[in-house]
DNA sequence: TTGTCAAGAGACCATATGGTCTCTATAATA
DNA sequence: TATTATAGAGACCATATGGTCTCTTGACAA
């Protein structure tokens, strides 16, 4: 079943019309707002939305539509991750704590997550106990980015680390000069699974 | 003009009805929510609410109405503040370069706004160059908070200092020990206003 | 051409809903 | 007590609006 493109457009006059006004249009205002004269023409197309599950109507009250996607205004939002398990796809978790009010684009990233920094790791970069990280996912990053990682069989929490890459080896180097850096070499080098980059640091009430 | 409780009770319930169902209850649908039994009683405190401006009805078309506040679901936000005259209101000004999408209630205040945080003088409080310092504005700080602070004279730009109070001074602490505290006595101290509590931190693509 | 199908026009209907009017009960006030 | 005001109940009306039906038109295939 597809939607055609008077279909979409009685859809965007929809939404456009709900965010306007504060509620939706009725039937002779959108034949009015789209350039049809007969209502009863649109209620066809109507019906075939409602069949496509893109809207959604109440059957018997007036004006009174439901645009199941987009007008469902959620803000997006950053999910806090707890424990991470490896292997699992990372924002499939079900595993979120909370989620942040932010829109994931005002880091420059479509999605992200959070991960709250325990410990002194990354003090040098200013990176301090309590801290949430925002985390944009990706499985790769370049060297001396700052990224979180999971090292297989070592923790089953995800941490924060600069990543160093030399032709042999990949280090997971922290910010704290007290702290050891973890060295891979060869196949090890596989037990280390990248989550994603550090774009961006939260801390509330610090 | 004042609203009653009954009148409170039918914003609530429009407000809800809207969020959960995507358009606005009719007047029948109010009744049954509030537990009205006839929607001619209720039709008077919809004319009382729309005299006061908090509710507009569109004659003439069925189940229109605008919650004039609260439905124009304007995300609260938080303003990044440029040069901030001293003396001025701070939160009137109109010199905001940005804002932030960001709910400061996330902060624990239902209202703050941002300063851009220029070179290094509170490293040691893991704040750097180019950090957002989230503040809430307030007049007095305890002892050691960090805080927004203007200085009479000195700078026309709002800076960020722990504030150490004694009995007979005040003095403006930097987070470095490359540099050097103000400190205040006697009638100086008024020079000092305090613009607000930091609360926050936020550093994006750090 | 002929038939089929989809989009649209236009009319008609049923009803959900806003609007108005009257009556009652309770409380406040003179 | 008498009066007034307010909230609510209940009935009735007008209409905006969803729903349905029929007819026309144009595109497309057999």
């Amino acid at each position: 079943m597809t939607t055609t493109e008077r279909q979409k457009q009685i859809l965007d006059f929809i939404s456009m019309f709900q965010k306007q006004e504060g509620f939706p249009p009725s039937l002779r205002e959108i034949c009015k707002g789209i350039g049809l004269v007969s209502h009863g023409s649109l209620i066809k197309h109507i019906r075939s939305l409602e069949s496509q599950g893109l809207i959604k109507g109440m059957p018997g009250k007036k004006r009174a539509w439901k645009l199941v996607d987009s007008q469902s205004i959620e803000i997006p939002s950053i999910p806090v991750l707890g424990r991470i398990a490896a292997g699992n796809p990372i924002l499939a978790q079900e595993d979120k704590e909370e989620q942040l009010p932010i829109n994931p684009s005002f880091f420059g990233s479509s999605e992200a997550f959070a991960l709250r920094v325990k410990g002194d790791s990354m003090i040098e970069a200013h990176i301090q106990d309590g801290d949430l990280a925002i985390i944009r996912p990706q499985q790769e990053a370049e060297n001396g980015s700052i990224v979180a990682v999971i090292v297989e069989g070592i923790e089953p929490e995800a941490t924060l680390k600069i990543l160093g890459i030399t032709k042999n080896t990949i280090e997971l180097r922290p910010a704290n000069e007290f702290y050891e850096s973890l060295i891979f070499r060869g196949n090890d080098r596989s037990k280390i699974k990248v989550l994603g980059k550090l774009v961006g640091i939260i801390r509330a009430k610090p």
